[in-house]
RNA sequence: CGGGGCGUAGCGCAGCCCGGCAGCGCGCACGGUUCGGGACCGUGAGGUCGGAGGUUCAAAUCCUCUCGCCCCGACCA
């Protein structure tokens, strides 16, 4: 591709909007346009590496015995209805209404249309399993996106979903696509972390989240250095330690004003917040959650969901609490009615604990679960930290951020129970096809990239992704000997294959130069009246601050080579994985 | 949804308080000089000042409403 007819123009300053470094340079290199909040075109060049991304995605797929399917965006509301996400996924699955008031819904994902697939298709147990994929859009109407290409709404994604007639054959298979996933971000040039995580509004009995770890990313992640144990923080397991043992003591009231906090209140009665019990308040739908946690730690909103069986679950407001008598800052469970007590197990064995006196400045020491208030809901609703104990060997965990790139989920019968998608065994007896689905974003990939491979001058793509494999800068072209010396070399270097963008451009070296560096193009060539004279061309990897001189005769072949060394580089990278678990 | 910020030429910004000709840099077009890491000189094109309403002799500027974008939080895969 010559640089003159590519639809592509360089940004020497970064659009003010943008915040994230891979996002700047995506759009100060052309290769995104912004077209609303979270909507992007890809041109040109950001279209070429989701190719490139796709066809690994492709390879990898396939050669787990994927087929690849195309499925409808535009979904009827009915089919949803049926699984009950019509239901339970709030604004962010996103509704419309056809010409003749239907409600219709545009695919976030496509449980349902695959399920509905097996059902009208499969009838034995003889057909499975079966594992199909698609390369296919989704929107999602997050409530705010950002990052580039990191947090959209509308999306490329590769959602894949294996179909079993037994779940022994989903375990044995599952495996094979953690592995596989693996293969897809290692070619792209990327190191995961895989991590058990919450199965959230998929449902299902496993999960899998793949994450490239980055300060920017919005997930955090729990692990240990020790023992290798890692989780989502919203599913993290820790070891809380033993409160010392003691015999319940009486209950007191004690006057504390202006103690509304933990940390106010441990100051003012000189105890450990370890001794104290804290109150959160949640509302799920119209049922006011008090969950009772201990005063040192914190709520885990996701173990909280998931405690109580909800999926909307949102801080109460001041009217909440006020329509249930709750005294902000002073309240416990004692004498409360009407709402849903969670308390944290932590808390169920630590005895007198204070807690709040239901009143304005006032306190009750040696509170205890069970004597002085029933707990609805005894389980962990803990969230882990920076150096709580690891669940597996004790050691301090640490906190890392990441991106989700990717996942896995172990569905079960989920979908398949709700919409009838049932399969004969081998006793003729119809069972519940057992599901797995799992995804990837293809420009989140992309995105998370760009934010990792780059140095203060632009980006610098994995040679597997990168839109060209070949950055052939042509300076002094109005020099005919330079210009048919360029020529040729542009002509010998697709010969060998090799993706080539050629800067023709009436520019000068300075210009071009840093376009090349922007772009991130892994291979530079130049060709000059000064290189011509020496009979060469001069060969400059992107990470290397030098060039070196290539015979012009062998300049396409070194490239080549060059090329064929980085892709060895990257590919020497993949290699086996073993499944995390708890 | 809560808090904060910003909408002025393709991009980056000034002008707004204190109302009075719509500006600067980059980019773009043309001419010339340059020519190996974002050159220089000259000429030029390009703007309903996000939108609507109001105040005023007069609004980019003041007031009201509204739309959009960004950041933090809430939420979410």
């Amino acid at each position: 591709m010559r640089r003159t007819d590519l639809f592509c123009e360089t940004l020497r300053q970064s659009p003010s909007d943008a915040e994230l470094a891979g996002h700047q340079l995506l759009l100060r290199g052309g290769y995104i346009q912004p077209l609303a909040a979270g909507i992007y075109s890809l041109l040109p060049l950001g279209q070429r590496m989701r190719q490139k991304v796709e066809q690994i995605l492709r390879e990898e797929m396939d050669a787990i015995g994927g087929q690849e399917i195309s499925m409808p965006v535009l979904h009827p509301a009915e089919l949803w209805q049926e699984t009950g996400r019509w239901q339970k996924i709030g604004p962010e699955l996103m509704r419309l209404k056809d010409r003749a008031e239907r409600d219709m819904v545009l695919a976030m994902t496509h449980e349902e249309v695959v399920t509905d697939l097996l059902r009208r298709q499969v009838r034995s147990y003889r057909q499975l399993p079966v594992m199909l994929y698609q390369i296919q859009t989704k929107l999602r109407d997050e409530p705010r996106a950002r990052g580039g290409l990191i947090r959209v709404r509308e999306f490329t994604m590769k959602d894949a979903y294996s179909c079993h007639a037994t779940v022994e054959d989903l375990d044995a298979y599952y495996p094979r696509v953690y592995q596989a996933y693996f293969n897809v971000f290692r070619r792209a040039g990327i190191e995961v972390t895989a991590v058990e995580s919450d199965v959230g509004m998929m449902g299902g009995t496993m999960a899998h989240e793949f994450m490239f770890l980055s300060e920017i990313g919005e997930d955090q992640l729990v692990m240990c250095d020790s023992c290798g144990y890692s989780a989502n923080r919203q599913i993290a397991l820790f070891v809380k330690g033993e409160p010392e043992p003691e015999e319940p003591k009486a209950l007191e009231e004690v006057a504390t004003p202006n103690t509304p906090t933990i940390a106010t209140l441990a100051r003012l009665l000189e105890i450990p917040e370890s001794r104290t019990a804290k109150a959160a308040f949640f509302m799920a739908g119209d049922r006011l959650i008090f969950a009772v946690i201990r005063g040192d730690m914190e709520v885990n909103e996701t173990k909280l969901a998931n405690a109580v069986g909800t999926l909307e679950l949102r801080p109460a407001r001041p009217e909440d609490l006020q329509a249930a008598g709750i005294v902000a800052g002073y309240a416990s469970p004692i004498g409360v009615e009407g709402v849903t007590v969670v308390v944290d197990e932590l808390v169920a064995r630590s005895p007198n604990l204070v807690a709040g006196a239901n009143r304005p400045g006032y306190h009750l020491l040696n509170t205890n679960v069970g004597r002085d208030y029933e707990a609805d809901i005894v389980t962990d609703i803990a969230a882990a930290y920076e150096g709580a104990g690891c669940v597996r060997c004790g050691n301090p965990v640490r906190m890392v951020r990441g991106i989700e790139v990717g996942n896995t989920f172990k569905l079960g019968t989920e979908y398949s129970h709700a919409l009838g998608a049932t399969c004969l065994d081998e006793n003729g007896e119809a069972q519940d096809i057992i599901m797995a689905s799992y995804g990837i974003g293809v420009g989140r990939l992309i995105g998370s990239i760009a934010q990792e491979c780059r140095d203060e001058k632009g980006l610098i793509w994995p040679v597997t992704i990168a839109p060209y494999h070949v950055y052939l800068v042509g300076l002094d072209l109005d020099d005919e000997a330079v210009r048919s010396a360029a020529e040729t070399l542009y002509a010998q270097l697709q010969a060998q294959g090799l993706e080539v963008l050629y800067d023709d451009r009436k520019e000068r070296a300075g210009v071009k130069f840093n376009d090349a560096d922007l772009l991130g193009i892994p291979l530079r060539l130049t060709i000059s009246r000064r290189a011509l004279a020496a009979g060469a061309a001069e060969l400059k990897l992107r990470t290397e601050p030098e060039s070196r001189k290539a015979p012009l005769e062998e300049a396409a072949a070194q490239a080549r080579n060059e090329v064929a060394r980085l892709r060895e580089e990257i590919l020497a990278r993949v290699r086996p994985e073993e499944l995390a678990v708890r």
